[in-house]
RNA sequence: GGGGGCGUAGUUCAGUCGGUUUAGAACGCCGGCCUGUCACGCCGGAGGUCGCGGGUUCGAGUCCCGUCGCUCCCGCCA
């Protein structure tokens, strides 16, 4: 993957790795990095890199004064030469290089710079460890497949501005220093000097900003956003990261879908990857009993399947006592093409109980209507044919259940299927399966604090026709709010928002905000709805998300020039770090 | 906050049951030779606080405890 430099530059008339036969003859000077010497003690080749790629330089000793600095020049150093591009002699065309076919006589070198021996080579077979590779990230850039990841990022979000461009929206910057949301992740604050104990909060996201923007008559906006939570990490998780962030007036639920759907289409034609559309929709219902989560990776089946039913009047004591304390007894099938050993089953046990399940019960399906298993002999022959017919198991296939709770089954049992999927190398085929999650509830119910919560955030619009039960039943509103899952990866989600006062404060109050509380914390959002605000609706995914799982790479650093480590800390640069105590008094902060 | 994994030359790794001497290999690095290489080749050389601290032992890279760093996961992430 390449993107072109410009042609012509005062200290170079072509980018290396561009020159071809077609060159031959011309006079040329280059600019980059020695990649490597190959010195046959009367010649002397160079590998010179630049971001366009590799071409070849020979010096001879025709010009002395080139030879002799070429005798010196070391791997990384920065060179300029000027020579005749020639073709190679017969014999010696390199197939696997680009420019294989010439080289750059060279009849001066001028040196730019010197470089320390690297502390990796820069070399992309190279497996470097992760910690060494952070801390000299300029030089693990130099490393074209790590570039690479940078460049498809960049066209990628080319095409994404080209597209949202095309369809009338205007690019907002929104203030990155904003005020503490109380909802929802923990803020990263930022003291203020001119108002001692203050404190500014960095956005969670633009949300409250876009609606104003749509009650301010922008009607379309979009932003790439960088977003910042203060939260543990995970690998495909920072503290911050970066948005396309959206919002439209006038519009419903299928506009923004379809808006979302053909942006993406947009993206990936930037990396020459064909999505189809309309995206496969699931009801957040369906999602959860089929596959155990939110956001099923739907490249792959291996659905789950209830099994309570079944086991209903079972003797098998672990089934039995927890369809008494109301829970679910769950299972899925697999059919592995080599059988599963002691050890996968153990292996698998532990991944379970990792993942908090008590156990995990294993059968291995031995004939018609019989299973191999240390429980088998705690069940009835009827359970196991209905459980049998249940998955549309056959011999040698394997089936796992799970009894608890229902909701841990439903995890245990999703984080399985991912697991056996990627065991089984179900999901070789490459291949980008998007999918709507719909039919979100409007609420959850927050155990811990005794009150409702919003499942998605506290300005999503409720499906218009529930309106009435609202307060009758609040857990079974669904919103007007949809996921998009790409691969089983939460890119992000649509809604519709509430666009009028009354509305939004009800839905506050419903969540445990005092009339104070809602004033103190939200009052220009709710002033503002006063304001004649249209209608609106808007979408957030994650850019870097989007872009690891474009590239199959299986951490979010891979696609983020100068990540955070897992305790949020900058290799390169040493960030967070303690500061002088002069800047603490300035803020009115105690030093610990 | 909790659970798992990793940590040995600059780099990537090996190091058996706790005992063969001075902890090895490859790449890189340094020096020498070499006019058609492109993983150049040949000869020679330097390079180690086995993450850190403690313990067990006649003896620890190896076993135990602690600690630090990194990492994967759970919690958390409206």
């Amino acid at each position: 993957m390449r993107i072109d430099l410009p042609a012509t530059h005062s200290l170079r008339s072509h980018p290396g790795g561009t020159i071809g036969a077609g060159d031959v003859g011309t006079d040329v000077s280059l600019a980059g990095w020695v990649h490597t010497r190959r010195d046959h003690g009367g010649l002397i080749f160079l590998d010179l890199r630049d971001r366009s790629g590799l071409v070849q330089l020979v010096v001879d000793p025709s010009t002395p004064e080139a030879f002799s600095l070429a005798e010196s020049i070391r791997p990384e150093y920065v060179v300029r030469v000027q020579g005749i591009v020639r073709h190679r002699p017969e014999g010696t065309v390199n197939q696997g290089l680009a420019t294989g076919e010439i080289e750059v006589h060279c009849r001066e070198i001028e040196l730019l710079n010197t470089a320390k021996t690297p502390p990796f080579e820069i070399d992309d077979e190279l497996e470097v460890d992760e910690n060494l590779r952070l801390k000299y990230r300029y030089l693990d850039l130099r490393r074209q497949t790590v570039l690479d990841s940078f460049l498809v990022r960049h066209l990628v979000t080319a095409a994404g501005r080209d597209y949202l461009n095309s369809q009338g929206f205007l690019e907002v910057e929104t203030p990155v220093l904003t005020k503490s949301t109380p909802e929802g992740a923990r803020d990263f604050l930022v003291p203020s000097r001119a108002q001692a104990g203050h404190f500014y909060a960095l956005p969670q996201s633009p949300q409250l900003f876009k609606q104003l923007l749509m009650v301010g008559g922008v009607e379309r906006y979009y932003q790439m956003a960088r977003c910042f939570r203060d939260e543990d990490l995970r690998a495909d998780r920072q503290p911050e990261y970066t948005q396309i962030d959206l919002e439209m007036s006038f519009v419903d639920r299928e506009d923004i879908l379809g808006l979302l759907e053909e942006l993406m289409v947009s993206l990936f034609a930037a990396i020459d990857v064909q999505i189809v559309t309309p995206f496969l929709r699931m009801s957040h219902a369906e999602a959860l009993a089929r596959y155990g989560t939110d956001k099923p990776d739907t490249r792959f089946d291996l659905a789950i399947h209830d099994l309570t039913e079944i086991f209903k009047e079972t003797d098998f004591k672990v089934f039995a006592g927890t369809i008494a304390k109301g829970g679910s007894v769950r299972g899925l099938k697999v059919s592995p093409s080599e059988p599963f050993v002691r050890r996968d089953f153990d292996e698998l046990t532990e991944f379970a109980q990792g993942l908090g399940a008590k156990g995990l019960a294993w059968l291995v399906v031995d004939g018609e209507k019989s299973v191999k298993s240390p429980i088998a002999k705690f069940l009835t022959e009827e359970e196991i044919a209905g459980m049998l017919s249940e998955l549309d198991a056959h011999p040698g296939d394997v089936i796992f259940i799970v009894a608890d709770k229902t909701k841990l089954v439903a995890q245990v049992l999703g984080a399985l299927r991912v697991e056996l999927a990627a065991r089984l190398d179900l999901v070789s085929g490459g291949g980008f399966n998007f999918l709507w999650v719909t039919d979100f509830p409007l609420f959850h119910w927050n155990e811990e604090e005794k009150r409702l919560d919003s499942e998605h955030h506290p300005f999503t619009m409720p499906r218009e026709e529930m309106l009435d039960s609202l307060e009758d039943d609040p857990l079974s509103i669904i919103a007007d709010a949809y996921d998009l899952v790409l691969n089983g990866v939460e890119l992000g989600s649509g809604t519709i928002r509430i666009h009028r006062r009354a509305l939004q404060e009800k839905i506050l109050k419903m969540i445990g905000l005092s009339s104070e509380d809602m004033e103190e914390k939200f009052g220009f959002l709710l002033e503002a709805l006063e304001y004649g605000a249209p209608p609106h609706g808007g979408a957030a995914f994650g850019l870097d998300r989007l872009i690891m799982v474009m590239l199959g790479r299986p951490s979010i650093r891979d696609v983020i020039a100068f990540p955070k480590t897992q305790s949020a800390s900058c290799l390169l640069t040493g960030a967070p770090d303690e500061v002088a105590p002069t800047q603490l008094r300035d803020l009115r902060i105690k030093p610990v």
